[in-house]
DNA sequence: GAAATAGTGTCTTTTAGACATTATCCG
DNA sequence: CGGATAATGTCTAAAAGACACTATTTC
């Protein structure tokens, strides 16, 4: 056992400071809401390596000094101007995974912290320190989105580029051109896997609400799951379903000032509720497996 | 921005070496059935901080050697006794979480990453290098594992402490004594998320057949269950309900070689099929929220 | 008034769960 | 044979989903 680390590793296990330094960082797949389609903030890297690319918007965790949790929250307040008044605190932030293999960066061996977050419609990003331009890219532009099957199967430590390359069947409106190349480090694959964690958490929470204001309509919440879930929904029957889980949505007992801009009634207002899981979940449609 | 950390920081975003240095160590929440009773690995530490106490097994990464996966197969299979050619090839890992408080160890800022497993009945564990004892604890003994509500609202980065001290209502059998004292870091948060996630897997996935061998019986998969969720679970709806779910289990043909000791018929064998997700999932019974 | 949308009603199929029943095996 | 356990059958309630329908608003 003690043959390849040899007198090293014993020692190490006592003195953490006697091995090879690991850097740690944070890296934040934020998602939103703009103008009916789902959005990642991304940023373009300002220096080496992978200059000029695309990347998930992160940073080194500043050692000693910040959990892992407030890490994430400092990078993507640096990166989308939110304070912790203003609009940082409605935001949703969850830890998504860690990735390390030894090859991800090519400087020396980087154990990042992946982080996912549900943020209202944000104003428009702005670069950090460390980043050429920040943007929030529509997510139909970058993944295959229409592969909404995969659900958890996921590659572990895997590089699987997530981005189509000389897209030939571009599906949703390739609204930033400019974007058909790959994230860098495998920022790819930690997309991938927000994606997927996104579309399986708003199954049984109720943390759609989070990409939506303080009060907000049935529709509206409709648009999100349609969003996210890359599917349209039965209208009535959603309605139905949402009002019957308990602690979902409240009633604010007002409704929307006009109704829609073709007619229609006005729709009643609703806030989140106090259920921290939906009980019984709102399952996706037709995730048909293999057999049946 | 580039206030408090100044020019070390613009620096440090394009050569991590320039920051202080974070230690990243894998830890392991190894769950295992023994006598019917679901067990997790735990060592005993040979040295500071925390010498003498228990704690998850698991150790530091091998900068530039490993992955992360890797590393949690190297320190479960030390701590076992397992080669990758007996045994470990039929034990699930998957990653289960990070902590980085920056107090979580005393020596320095210290990254975990935690791992979770799911394990046939192994043989008895060994001590690693680092370890002066290592042993399958019954889980009853160190956790209040009557909590089956709490399902995924757990602090995020806090110290719960996860074992009952001065017992007064000792659960199940407390087998081992001596084991009342708290976890070593924050194993006790650790494992009581490991916990929580082990019981909602195998909800939706068939990954309860992980803690059987190569073949089994409806009622000993049912057994899983029980363990794992610590309810009873009714034996003639479970049985019709595995067997209604496409891919969870197929028929091996044979029996189990005698009955029960106390009579009854042969068990038919099964051995787990090639779904990967439960569908429809079994759920837990009555997780009753706080309305309804 | 025409069109569009919010919200509700109704029916069918599927699933969960309580409970009963049959079949098989041990002592 | 008696008791225990494996496996299946039956019934009820809940939930998912398809579809129809009413009500309200805008143009």
């Amino acid at each position: 056992m003690a043959d390849r680390q040899g007198e090293d590793a014993f020692l190490a296990a006592y003195d953490p400071r006697a091995f090879e330094p690991i850097a740690v960082t944070v890296d934040v797949v934020a998602l939103t809401l703009r103008q009916g389609g789902l959005h990642v903030l991304l940023v373009r890297r300002g220096g080496p390596p992978y200059e000029g690319a695309w990347a998930l918007p992160g940073g080194f965790v500043h050692a000693g000094h910040e959990s892992l949790d407030e890490a994430a929250a400092r990078e993507l307040a640096e990166e989308t101007g939110l304070d912790a008044a203003r609009g940082l605190g409605r935001v949703h932030l969850e830890q998504l995974g860690s990735y390390g293999r030894p090859d991800r960066d090519p400087r020396m061996h980087v154990v990042s912290v992946a982080y996912l977050a549900f943020a209202p419609d944000l104003p428009e990003a702005r670069a950090g320190s460390d980043a050429a331009a920040a943007e929030w890219v529509p997510v139909g532009a970058l993944a295959p989105q229409g592969n909404p099957d995969a659900v958890t199967a996921r590659p572990k430590e895997q590089d699987r580029p997530a981005g189509i390359h000389g897209g030939g069947s571009g599906r949703r409106s390739g609204q930033t051109p400019g974007i058909s190349a790959d994230l860098a480090f495998d920022h790819g694959t930690i997309l991938a896997e927000g994606l997927d964690r996104a579309r399986a958490k708003i199954e049984y929470t109720p943390l759609a609400t989070a990409f939506l204001g303080e009060e907000f309509t049935i529709t509206e919440l409709r648009s999100v799951y349609e969003a996210v879930w890359g599917r349209t929904l039965h209208a009535g029957n959603f309605h139905r379903k949402v009002l019957s889980v308990p602690g979902f949505v409240e009633s604010t007992g007002t409704t929307v000032g006009r109704g829609g801009s073709k007619g229609g009634p006005r729709a009643r207002l609703y806030r989140a509720g106090d259920a921290r899981l939906l009980h019984p979940a709102l399952l996706r449609p037709d995730r048909e497996d293999s057999v049946r």
